[in-house]
DNA sequence: AGTGAGCTTGTCAACGTTGTCAGAGTTAAT
DNA sequence: ATTAACTCTGACAACGTTGACAAGCTCACT
C-alpha cells in the first residue's frame, strides 16, 4: 500500500473520496462502492480500501452526496417552534429527533416565539437549506406562502395549530373539548363566575379554548359575564396582573380556568400574594413539572408533548415515504388531572 | 422576455439558477452574480434577472453553494445537549440559536442524555454534515476522538463539563464554589449533618460539586460522614428513594444538599410525604420555574443559562473568525437564591 | 476456439453552484 | 488612429459525490 501523503499528519480540509481512492490505489467508485455497501467489490480490494477510510479518517460528505443523489432529497428537516425554552416544546422536539435519528434525518430548529414574520425568515432560511420537510408551530395566520414550496416536494406537518389558506397535515390538541371538560369541572364544584385568562387572541388554539368555555357555560345555562374573559395574556406577569385586577373587582371570580402553562403560573402567583390559592379554585391547561408539588397542586388538562411530536414526525415521514392520502387533523387526547386547585369548591356547591 | 417554459406550473422540484438565466435571457455566471450581490451586472440586466428569481420563486440551493464555496463552510453547527425538555438545555439551545440566527448559521441539536456512545455517534453524523462547529455538553470521559475533526477545522466548545484528554475552549460555573457556598449557608444556618444527593459520579460537574461539600465541611471543622454522601442519583425518583431512606436511618441528615435540579424535585417530594418539609433544609443545584412558588420556596444556586449558551456561541464563532488564541475556559457565576427552604434552622443554630 | 454470462473495475457526466479567466465592447488618453 | 484601461458578460472547470454505462476478466458451455 502506498505510504500516506506528506501533508496528511497536518492536512487543513477533510480527506475526500479521491485521498482514499489514491491510497488504496484505486478508483473513485470503487471507493463510493464501498462506502455505500453496494455489491460487486472484491473482498480484498474492499479490504483494502476500508484501511484506506480508516487511515484517513475519512467520512463521505453528506452534501456531496445529496447533492447528486436522489431526487436532491438532505435527509435533514426543518422545526419551528415558539421557544424552546417551555418544556411542553422542548417534549416536541425531543421527540421528533428521536423519530429523525432512527431514520438518519437531521432536525434543524428554530424558536420564533409567536412572530409571524420571524416564521417567514426562518421557513426562508430552512428552504434554502433544501430541507426535505417542515414542522410547524405556526405564529402567523396565513400560510399559503408555503404553496409553492409544497409543489416543490417539501412535506409541511403543522403542531399545536391548524395551518391557514393551506391544507396540510396537522396535529392538534382538542381544545375546544378539554377547556369545555375544565370549566365543566368547575362548575361542577360549584362554580359560576369563572374568570378566563386567554392567551393572544390570533391565535387559533387560544379561539377555540375560549369557545370551549363559552359552550360549557351555555351547557349549564350560565350566562357569560364577558367582564370574566381576558384574552391576549401575553406571559406570566401580564397573567399575574389581570388575575389580581379580576379579584379586586366588585364581584371576583371564585375560580380562574387558566388557558396556557405560563398564565396559569401567573394566576397562582396572584392568588398566594392575595392568600386566596386555597379559596379559589384553579384549572390550567397544560401541565408543568412541578404543579403536583404547589399547595394545593394545580389541577390540568394536560398535553402529551410526546405524543404530539411523535405523531407529527411520522406523519412528516409518511409524506417523505409518498404518501398522497388526504391531508388529515390528528387530534392527541387532553386529559384532566386532577390535584387540587380545581376541587376547591364554590358558592354553588352540595 | 421568454415565456415560462410550459412545465413551471407544476414543476416538482426547485428552479436552479440555470432556469433563471433561461428565463432571463443570460448565463449562469450572471445570475450567479446578481444572487451574490457582485458588482459589475449592468442595472438594466441586473433586473431582467431579479424579474426571473422572482417569478420562478428561485432559492439558491445553499448545499451545492457551499460545496463550492469558501473553504467548503457549510454554516450550520452541531448542538449536543443532555436533554432539550430540561430547561437549562432548551435555554442554552435558544441562546445559541439567537447567537447563530445573526450570523446566518443554523444550528442541528441532538439530545444525548448522558450516553457516551450516543455522543460519538452524534458527532459522526453532524461531521458527515460538515458542521463547522460543535457546542457540546460531553456524556462520555475521553472526547481524544475529536482531535482529527479539530484538525480538520472544525470549532469545539464545550459547555457546562470541561473535555478529557482534549483541549478545547469550555463554558462552565463554578461548581465546587458554587456548592461550597450552598453548603455553607447550610452549616450557617445550624446544619451540620447534610445529607448530599449527587449525579453520576462520572459525571464531572458531578466530582466538582461533591468536592465543594467536602471542602465546606472541612472549612468548617466538620467531619464528613460517608453515609451521608450518595451518588450516581439517576433523576427524581431515585432522588426521592434515596431521600426517604436517608431520612428513615438511624442518625438522619437535618437538611440536604441536592446537586441537580431534577434530583432537588426528587428530595423535595420526598420530604412532603414525610411532611418534614418545613423541619428539614434543601438546597438545590440548579433553578425551576416554579421553585419559589412551592412552601417553603426552594433555596438554590442558580445558573444562567443564557449567559452559558451565549458565552459558548460567542467562543465558537470567534474561532471559526479564525481566533487562534489559546483555549480558554469561561466561568459563568452561579447565584444563592434564598428562598426559605435553605434557611431553615438545624440543631446548632443560634 | 468461440460465445455468452457474470463478476469486478473504471471512465465519464452530472448534481447546482461559484472562482478563474478571457473576450467583447466602450471610453479615455496618447 | 492607436493604445490602454475599464466595464460587462460568459465559457469553463471545479467542489465531492454518485448514476449510467462500458471495458476487462474469468469461467462454463457449446
Amino acid at each position: 500500500m502506498p505510504e500516506l501523503p506528506p501533508s496528511s499528519s497536518r492536512r487543513l480540509s477533510h480527506p475526500t473520496i479521491r485521498d482514499v481512492a489514491a491510497l488504496a490505489g484505486t478508483s473513485l467508485k470503487t471507493v463510493s462502492r464501498v462506502v455505500n455497501g453496494e455489491p460487486g467489490v472484491s473482498p480484498e480490494l474492499g479490504q483494502r480500501v476500508r484501511l484506506a477510510i480508516e487511515r484517513l479518517d475519512y467520512r463521505r460528505n453528506l452534501a456531496a452526496s445529496n447533492l447528486r443523489r436522489s431526487g436532491g432529497r438532505t435527509r435533514s428537516i426543518g422545526l419551528l417552534l415558539s421557544n424552546v425554552i417551555n418544556p411542553l416544546d422542548g417534549a416536541i422536539q425531543r421527540a421528533i429527533e428521536e423519530a429523525a435519528l432512527v431514520r438518519d434525518v437531521i432536525v434543524i430548529a428554530s424558536s420564533i416565539d409567536e412572530d409571524a414574520d420571524r416564521e417567514r425568515e426562518i421557513v426562508g432560511i430552512f428552504t434554502a437549506r433544501r430541507v426535505d420537510g417542515l414542522i410547524i408551530k405556526a405564529a402567523g395566520h396565513d400560510q399559503s406562502y408555503l404553496v409553492d414550496q409544497r409543489r416543490m416536494s417539501m412535506a409541511v406537518v403543522f403542531v399545536d395549530r391548524p395551518p391557514a389558506f393551506l391544507d396540510a397535515d396537522t396535529v392538534v390538541v382538542d381544545n375546544e373539548t378539554g377547556t369545555r371538560r375544565g370549566i365543566a369541572h368547575l362548575i361542577a364544584h360549584g362554580h359560576r363566575r369563572i374568570g378566563y385568562l386567554g392567551a393572544l387572541h390570533t391565535i387559533v388554539t387560544a379561539e377555540q379554548r375560549v369557545a370551549g368555555y363559552r359552550a360549557a357555560l351555555g351547557a349549564a345555562h350560565i350566562e357569560v359575564d364577558e367582564s370574566l374573559i381576558r384574552m391576549d395574556t401575553q406571559n406570566s406577569e401580564h397573567a399575574h396582573a389581570i388575575a389580581l385586577e379580576l379579584l379586586h373587582s366588585a364581584d371576583p371570580p371564585t375560580a380562574f380556568f387558566a388557558a396556557q402553562n405560563m398564565i396559569t403560573i401567573g394566576v397562582v402567583h396572584a392568588l398566594r400574594e392575595l392568600e386566596m390559592h386555597r379559596s379559589v379554585a384553579v384549572v390550567g391547561f397544560d401541565d408543568v413539572p412541578l404543579f403536583d408539588l404547589l399547595e394545593p397542586a394545580v389541577t390540568v388538562l394536560a398535553q402529551d408533548a410526546w405524543a404530539i411530536g411523535r405523531q407529527a414526525a411520522t406523519a412528516l415521514f409518511d409524506r417523505l415515504d409518498g404518501s398522497s392520502a388526504p391531508t388529515r387533523t390528528h387530534v392527541i387526547p387532553v386529559s384532566l388531572i386532577q390535584r387540587g386547585s380545581g376541587e376547591i369548591r364554590g358558592p354553588y356547591s352540595g
